[in-house]
DNA sequence: TAGTGGTCTAGACCACTAG
DNA sequence: TAGTGGTCTAGACCACTAC
């Protein structure tokens, strides 16, 4: 956190988020703030493009930056975000159940979509995420054991991207992701309280290593009635 | 379309597209491509962030450009689309079926959603997308009637989207949207075919203009079975 | 070590909004 | 017309990757 104009972001986020600024405000010119923060224009226009791109602002040219209503939502579970953190961030009574960690030669279906070779071998991990005694999330993850060769069943029960992070020192960048409603399945049944559901929210996740290689593919079953996603879509032309 | 670095980006997307460069390939660096565009490296580097953002390339220091697979999904209504769109995009057969139409002053609830006072009317309506027949989405506008003051039925069964942009000569600028699943209403049964499905997909957005005006709220409910929402995380620490 | 992308600067000109 | 953000430049130094 020592580049300017991560500093310049985090300084103005918090100002916002302090009420110095309310909706509708417009922020100090850039040229003010280049002052202000002692830098180039360039360097603050880095920070405001930031905090444009995660809803705080909106630029408007001949204007300023127009401070938006950040707290229209109050609980954005979005982009990628992994059980551990969500956990972390509501403080409720969060539990996770491993079913099962094993490796096995990929099929083609599974190559396809890891883009991986015959000989490379794959993790299959399962398992539960329970909210208040309710089993609520079935994650189905496939990892690349020639990425991440090993994983126990107590690293899946912590946290298997705290693992990677931060035991392995790999990178994860980001992900591609998509989301459908599906029939539950035999599998749902078993591990999920269901309740009444018939359907599931399916999340399906590529997920690439800051050197762009493609090591994950996840499936995040969800009960519908617990399910919420946030986006924040800029228009392009 | 004037913008050095769009057409420098529209170009590589192009090369990327025709195969020019293949997953896992890495672009001509920063100074090269800079030498063949004759241009800065500030600007090249914009319209690599560009396609960076759009799920082309990902950038690793000290390496270079690397192009994604960008095929893994084929279909992303993603993004801010109008269903006018999404439906020439596809060229399936599609059909806008307009219920209601007119202006009521706002209730509180509306009135905090869309941030307006007491004396500013609304805009309702309500239409039913079909698509090959049957009825899959309904949606819910309700748009401040200051700023779109005209909304007729042959407008609402065409795209109000381009009624707004291309004739007002408003700019749509960008969306929050919020996605969960939720009990069908009986409003949902008289104006969609659910078949057996017993809940929708909500969609609820907060549409902004150019100008940071929140002017536009809109409930858009689809069958389970039809929805498709394809997203693009970069993880932010 | 050579080459890559990441950050930062100090300036220029343009397009737009507001009074 | 004065002030705003948008684009673009030509250079500098740094952090990282690969060989």
């Amino acid at each position: 956190m020592k580049n300017k104009y991560l500093v310049i972001y985090n300084d103005l986020v918090q100002m916002i988020q302090q009420g110095e600024f309310v909706s509708g405000d417009t922020l100090p010119s850039e040229h003010e703030l280049s002052q202000q923060f002692s830098t180039s224009r360039e360097t603050i226009r880095k920070a405001l493009n930031l905090l444009s791109q995660n809803g705080y602002i909106q630029k408007v040219r001949g204007k300023g930056s127009v401070v938006l209503d950040h707290n229209k939502f109050e609980f954005p579970v979005s982009g990628l975000t992994s059980f551990k953190e969500i956990s972390d961030q509501l403080g409720q009574d969060f539990k996770t159940v491993v079913h099962e960690v094993f490796t096995e030669t990929a099929n083609n279906q599974l190559r396809s979509k890891l883009n991986c070779s015959k000989d490379v071998k794959i993790w299959k991990i399962s398992r539960s995420r329970e909210i208040n005694g309710e089993r609520i999330i079935l994650d189905k993850d496939f990892i690349r054991e020639d990425i991440v060769p090993d994983i126990t069943k107590s690293i899946a029960e912590r946290s298997i991207y705290d693992y990677i992070e931060n035991d392995l020192g790999l990178d994860i960048s980001f992900a591609k992701k998509e989301i459908v409603v599906e029939s539950v399945t035999e599998e749902d049944r078993s591990y999920l309280d269901l309740r009444d559901h018939s359907q599931v929210v399916v999340i399906r996740s590529y997920v690439y290593l800051a050197d762009a290689t493609l090591f994950q593919f996840t499936e995040s079953r969800h009960r519908p009635d617990k399910f919420q996603f946030v986006d924040f879509a800029r228009r392009t032309k």
